[in-house]
RNA sequence: GCGUCUGUCGUCAAGCGGUUAAGACCUCGGAUUGUGGUUCCGAUAUGCAUGGGUUCGAAUCCCAUCAGACGCCCCA
């Protein structure tokens, strides 16, 4: 026996019985991004290695162990692991930088991570994702963070909370890390493994260790005070306040999270994420911030930026699944090409219309019409002779027999 | 990369050393040659992820491999 070939580690076959909710997410998308003013964009699946090394940073886990790269032709190329270097790319290299700001993009598809998998995690999963340009002032994060919560609220999710944080700009998080590294250092040794790798290489994500032992020392007072002080700087912090005046004015509820670092290297100042209780150890369905520097880093113009991807499967998983749609008519017929040219005629129409084609008995036809579609569209000798259809509804059993033209009037 | 747990029909499963490998759902057929969703009958695993081993005897115990789930790390 040969062996069959499985779905790739981390992939999945999205099945036809899931695929409406799918289409849910991405109705609901368009709507309410185009409240919003934003324009989708689609970028390719994989692009240089040299953009994630460079756009999402080449500390961070997902560029040093987690992207799919391969070679062609003496390129490197990546599957792309998230969407926002894609998208500042084509930003980039299309002159978006000549629109008038602010430019809004948004985007759905999937990436690539190689991660081990687990529940809310997979190797292709999907984003959905939004770009907002050219906007310095905090009213920027306000209205993506809105929108974000909208679109939630729009999926029937009222129950997520909203955590913000605000990492400073490069000047005052390298002041924040220095003292940081400072008060930590007496501990060092204590602290676990990972934690001893992050102190040097990125000292912010010490922060939300979760080994016991770390949260303990984290605990002690004089670094608690190093965690909890203001570390940003007077426009860091003005910019902070106004966005939590602009998400009490549009009523979001928010928490900040002074732990909250995010995990891609580009992110600075606004930084949030959206959490679940449902959604086992991978609780967040939606994340971003502000990255003002990775325009100009991928060598475009100096312009502001702030935005959020979401993770579709995540979502997904907190929605109650959808029925599948009925047919609008099902032929229930044992002549075949009278029933073929029924079937046509109504889909030339617009409806939705099955007949079957495997010449079952009536009774089965019926059987697998009331399965599948609201009306039974019964067409057998008497129909044929007179040039009638009895339409049977499905739910209600009634019955009528009438004409072609009639049958409009009734599906 | 590390850790824990799990692999019996398309699906959900019972079985825990000797059974003819339950049952339910789905699917298909019949009761019912033009009236379904209710009901009733019937069909569907010589095989228990794969390969070894222990045993008179293995789905059941052991080892390895593979696959999956969950957790760590990290992230959506």
């Amino acid at each position: 026996m040969t062996k069959l070939i499985q779905v790739i580690k981390g992939t999945h076959d999205i099945l036809p019985q899931e695929i409406e909710l799918w289409h849910f997410l991405e109705e609901k998308a368009v709507k309410i991004f185009n409240e919003y003013g934003y324009k989708e964009i689609r970028t390719p699946i994989f692009e240089a290695t040299e953009l994630f090394a460079r756009g999402v940073g080449d500390t961070t886990d997902i560029v040093n162990k987690e992207m799919y790269t391969f070679e062609k032709s003496d390129r490197s190329l990546t599957l792309r692991p998230e969407n926002t270097a894609g998208v500042v790319r084509s930003f980039i290299e299309n002159g978006m930088s000549r629109l008038s700001s602010p430019v809004k993009l948004w985007y759905k598809g999937p990436m690539f991570r190689y991660e081990r998998p687990q529940k809310g995690r997979q190797r292709q999963f999907h984003q959905l994702g939004v770009e907002m340009f050219g906007i310095k002032d905090p009213t920027a994060d306000a209205e993506v963070i809105l929108m974000a919560v909208n679109y939630l609220k729009s999926l029937g999710l009222n129950d997520l909370d909203v955590e913000i944080n605000s990492l400073g700009c490069p000047k005052c998080r390298e002041n924040f890390k220095q003292k940081l590294k400072e008060v930590l250092k007496p501990e060092l040794n204590n602290l676990c493994e990972d934690c001893q790798n992050r102190y040097e290489k990125n000292p912010l994500r010490l922060l939300d260790c979760k080994v016991e032992s770390c949260k303990a020392i984290f605990e002690k007072p004089e670094i608690q005070k190093v965690i909890q002080s203001d570390f940003i700087c007077e426009e860091c912090k003005e910019h902070f306040d106004k966005l939590k005046l602009y998400l009490d004015k549009m009523h979001v509820k928010y928490s900040v999270n002074k732990l909250l670092v995010r995990g891609l290297d580009y992110y600075n100042r606004t930084v949030f994420e959206i959490k679940s209780n449902n959604l086992g150890s991978q609780n967040a369905v939606c994340g971003g911030g502000r990255y003002d520097s990775l325009v100009k880093n991928l060598g475009g113009e100096d312009t502001p930026a702030v935005g959020w991807a979401m993770g579709m499967e995540r979502l997904i998983s907190l929605l109650p699944a959808k029925e599948s749609k009925k047919l609008d008519g099902y032929v229930v017929s044992n002549y075949p090409a009278e029933a073929f040219e029924l079937a046509e005629e109504l889909r030339s129409l617009g409806y939705c219309v099955e007949f079957d084609l495997s010449n079952k008995k009536f009774t089965k036809q019926l059987e697998k019409a009331s399965k599948v579609a609201k009306f039974a569209l019964i067409l057998g000798e008497d129909e044929i002779k007179s040039n009638k259809i009895s339409v049977k509804n499905l739910a209600t059993s009634e019955q009528k027999t009438v004409s072609k033209n009639e049958l409009r009037s009734i599906l």
